[in-house]
DNA sequence: ATTATTTTTAAGAACTATTTCAGATTGAGG
DNA sequence: CCTCAATCTGAAATAGTTCTTAAAAATAAT
């Protein structure tokens, strides 16, 4: 369960990031409207928590942008006024909660918890392909009877992949996805990590292994036995 | 689709003309800086290719004056260097992207494509001529059942058969597309590859070849069974 | 604060692609 | 039929990419 948090004040962007992974999910937090854009574009959340006040573009374009280019992510909106004016325009611009500072943590994951429920009436909290079986929730990686415990990024990684069996997947595009768009990562973080996850496939025993296509990227590959 | 290419070398600017033209789009080409702000405050294009190094005005100086004048028209600048800095520069100043010299016409088409595609439009993803079809996202040519992954070069090579399958391709042609357009590659390397592609088409067993037609240049050829 | 785990960095090995070269082969013109 | 230039091909040399490992740094857990 990934969560993408939007909050240019650091000091409540880390306690946020901190208390949500405490309870499991996983959260990545930018700083202004635009990257807020990127990410969400290009990661699929199952929730954008965003403060009204940023930098380069308010919550509300954030959120307008968004809904504009089709995506349905929840959108939990913070607000440091009490401001009704602030709520109405939220929800009307197409926000799905809200929430005034200061709140207390119970309060936040309540509506966390309400709204990342809600993501389609089907919880899915797993991802299948062919003998593979991805749990979202704790990231514990199974074949068969066996399974072992993914990293976070390996996780991050692996998971770009699963989203996306079929696809040749460009390293730029899984830096953009595990480690972040605007990130210091090289090609050598993702060979490092792709390295990890083949000798955790292998040591399951998967029939898919990650296959790398010359200067164009990496694609997962199903031998038939 | 209306492309301004800004280029003081007649050579590539030609070059680079026909290639778009070639492709379908409309380019119009200048030689200065002077004379580059005044076509594009004029027509409304949907790329701009720039060279750093012009008469008069140079492509840094260009970039910020349109920008300034308002237009958002996406940029592509051309260097000769591989200089960081002049990169930095010219994505500070405005630019959309940049290309060194020499670059070839992949690339080219790639990032044009990259840019211009910001305004909508399709991308087609495999070629299809007789038995066989590229896939232009892997890289892989298949025929029937059989399929072979082609290196970088070999693809370029093969491609640009693919695209003109009647056609007789000169060897400077193919020079240009797959090695870059002032490139140092000579007839050798170009003997080589066909070498390669005829190999592989032999290990399909396609039903396309290619020919050689004595100092003129290649030919695809269809064998009737 | 200490320990364990994860992530990043770096360096060399292993692998793949490309270029170069030299000899073999082909084909056109005398 | 012979000769010369053009073309083809295999092999070696070079260049470039990807993989693996280990150690350092950062982060999380105890």
């Amino acid at each position: 369960m990934q969560i993408l948090i939007v909050e240019d004040e650091p000091a409540l962007s880390n306690a946020i990031k901190k208390l949500l992974e405490q309870r499991g999910y996983f959260a990545d937090a930018v700083y202004d409207g635009d990257s807020a854009v990127d990410y969400a574009m290009s990661v699929n959340y199952s929730l954008i928590i965003l403060d009204v006040m940023l930098p380069k573009r308010n919550g509300f374009e954030v959120v307008q942008a968004l809904r504009r280019e089709g995506t349905h992510t929840p959108i939990l909106m913070l607000t440091a006024r009490t401001a009704t004016a602030d709520k109405v325009q939220g929800l009307n611009c197409g926000a799905d909660d809200y929430l005034t500072k200061p709140f207390d943590t119970d309060e936040l994951l309540a509506r966390v918890g309400a709204l990342t429920r809600r993501t389609g009436e089907v919880l899915v909290d797993t991802v299948r392909y062919e003998d593979l079986i991805l749990d979202l929730g704790s990231a514990k990686l199974s074949c068969g009877d066996d399974s072992v415990q993914l990293s976070r990024k390996e996780y991050a990684v692996l998971k770009t992949f699963l989203y996306n069996p079929t696809m040749t997947i460009a390293t730029d595009t899984l830096i953009a996805n595990a480690w972040g768009i605007d990130s210091e990562a090289t090609d050598n973080n993702v060979e490092v990590y792709v390295s990890f996850l083949r000798k955790k496939l292998k040591y399951l025993g998967s029939r898919v292994s990650i296959r790398k296509l010359q200067r164009i990227g990496y694609r997962l590959e199903v031998t038939e036995c």
